[in-house]
DNA sequence: TTGAAAGCGTTACCAA
DNA sequence: TTGGTAACGCTTTCAA
């Protein structure tokens, strides 16, 4: 590997003056094209660590999320990689299985690394991880994805609103003459749902339907469930009660599914007996049968926006924090 | 930040003492406590940049793939992550969707970030990106992941073997009273699968079927389609030429998904008319209906393997390369 | 066993 | 516009 030296004496100039040509320092033509021509010639590449020693970046971004094998992680991911590289930093992506201990270690190891900025996703609620989160975001560039965080002033934030959109999912279900929709969330520990779970009561309210915790069902938070797993218990516990029921809403795709599994083992049709509505708008909605109603997550819009209002913070542009809440996209199908 | 300046001040002894016992150079018992008192009370942290401008090693180490949508490099990326930062590795993943030019550009990127290794996986052919890795392996550790690169030597190589699993899978149906077992592949440039379109052949051979070409569909290499289009479409052209089908095996479980979905529309049965047969065993062959037999990759061992080849190839140990092919396990499930 | 000092390959300051 | 030189924070000789 050549250095700024090689370049430098085949240039027949000093190593500054190569310096300022790749930083765009000023300089005289004559001396540009000749460090040019030999930064052409050697193949030089500035060497990333002796560069960063000096600049403290890393161009480097994380991704912090609990798991890539939700497909919203996964496409968040694709995203903001393609928004990353076309600014070239390159992300380093932490899955953390869910885990605040591996939160915490992740990030402080990231830390090590000076990592210019981190996107940060999660949906557990624990209030140490997120004061530490939200303090952190105080001497480096955060940008929280998620809804929950919200609370928080002076950080930057990008999500779905989930309140509005669910509440007027309910009413879509009312109009197809729904009266006696029933309601499936994650524990109660999962708190981007909950606004969801919120905005399905104003719903009911909004329609005139009484609310009823007979057709509502949380897991509780102990048992580690993964959603399909709630879905499908849910769904057997709330029809055990033989309340009347004749929809279902979910706080997530993933639970949908596996509502859809115990209502199709139970001989229930789907839309005909009850309808059933996701959120998220992941790739399953097309394959599952019926295929699923569900609220869309504008998940292109969150990954673009978030990276970009993380490049401004790095570069200590746009300097007052962000706040921005997308709307949720009912997209019709098969399932209602 | 504190530096290991402050730290031999706080010590009372030189940098060279504090660096000796951080990395286990020999030293006093009086000294090495002094020393990590210090760094105890400092809080201290060795900087990234500074440590590896010397030492050359970045402690990363990338995964490059296709398509982290595609729930087998979803599930690797899990494993990798998971042995790499059990020994302090992070991993940079790079989706390079499915673009050979994407795949040398970020290869340089992480060279010029020393990456110590990688991990690559594609599947696509393309003379020039095969040796353009193959020769990049000599100057840097690289596990393959594809079994594609069987064919290049002194590689370092684990894969799942395609050609014997996909044979007894063929024996499989054979034995359930199949006789009219077509095969939907992707495009030829696809080089893995066509290790398992081979064993499909051998299959049939050793079972005493005969091969015909009206039973095999290839989509063309030029139009680009996701694994469920051509699933779908595949088997539309197949039930268009009039041959008797009883089963369709596909090279991969997300065409199969199309092709469950061509069979439903046109209420064929599965499997009493038609029985199908996957290949990756992704999590979605327990969501679909019916549940998909499939032949399963040992994705796990894939990763967990790759992972301590690479780490013993960065460390110089067992320096003669492994190659490692796993056998693909059939998953009996209700579509055959 | 220890410390002084010379790098590693950059950037950034300051004079010229 | 330039070049010399001092950092940056560490590792690694080399003497002591």
């Amino acid at each position: 590997m050549s250095t700024i030296w090689d370049v430098a004496k085949l240039a027949g100039v000093s190593k500054s003056t190569v310096s300022r040509v790749i930083n765009n320092g000023s300089c005289s033509p004559e001396a540009k094209k000749a460090v040019l021509d030999a930064i052409e010639k050697l193949n030089y590449q500035p060497s990333y660590f002796a560069k960063n020693i000096r600049t403290q970046k890393s161009m480097s971004i994380a991704l912090v999320i609990p798991d890539i094998s939700n497909l919203f992680y996964t496409e968040l991911f694709k995203t903001v990689q393609e928004v990353a590289y076309a600014h070239q930093y390159m992300v380093i992506l932490c899955d953390t299985q869910h885990n605040s201990d591996y939160e915490i270690k992740y990030v402080k190891q990231l830390i090590n690394r000076k990592v210019d900025g981190l996107i940060y996703g999660t949906y557990k609620m624990d209030a140490k991880t997120q004061s530490f989160f939200v303090s952190l975001s105080e001497s480096l560039p955060i940008v929280f994805i998620d809804y929950a965080y919200k609370r928080y002033e002076n950080i930057s934030i990008v999500a779905t609103e989930g309140y509005q959109s669910t509440s007027e999912a309910v009413k879509f279900l009312y109009d197809k003459g729904r009266r006696h929709i029933a309601y499936i969330n994650f524990s109660r520990d999962v708190e981007v749902t909950q606004l969801r779970y919120q905005g399905y009561i104003k719903g009911l309210e909004d329609c005139g339907l009484a609310y009823s915790s007979n057709v509502v069902y949380f897991p509780s938070s102990r048992k580690k469930m993964d959603g399909i797993s709630i879905g499908y218990h849910g769904a057997r516990k709330l029809l055990s009660r033989n309340q009347k029921i004749d929809a279902i809403m979910t706080a997530a795709d993933q639970i949908a599914i596996g509502v859809n599994k115990y209502l199709k083992e139970q001989k229930i049709r789907i839309p005909d007996d009850i309808s059933l509505v996701g959120f998220d708008n992941n790739a399953i909605c097309e394959i599952i049968e019926p295929t699923l109603t569900t609220i869309a997550q504008p998940i292109n819009s969150i990954g673009t926006t978030a990276m970009q209002i993380l490049i401004n913070k790095i570069k200590g542009i746009d300097n007052p924090e962000q706040r921005i809440f997308m709307k949720g996209n009912l997209i019709q199908r098969n399932s209602t």
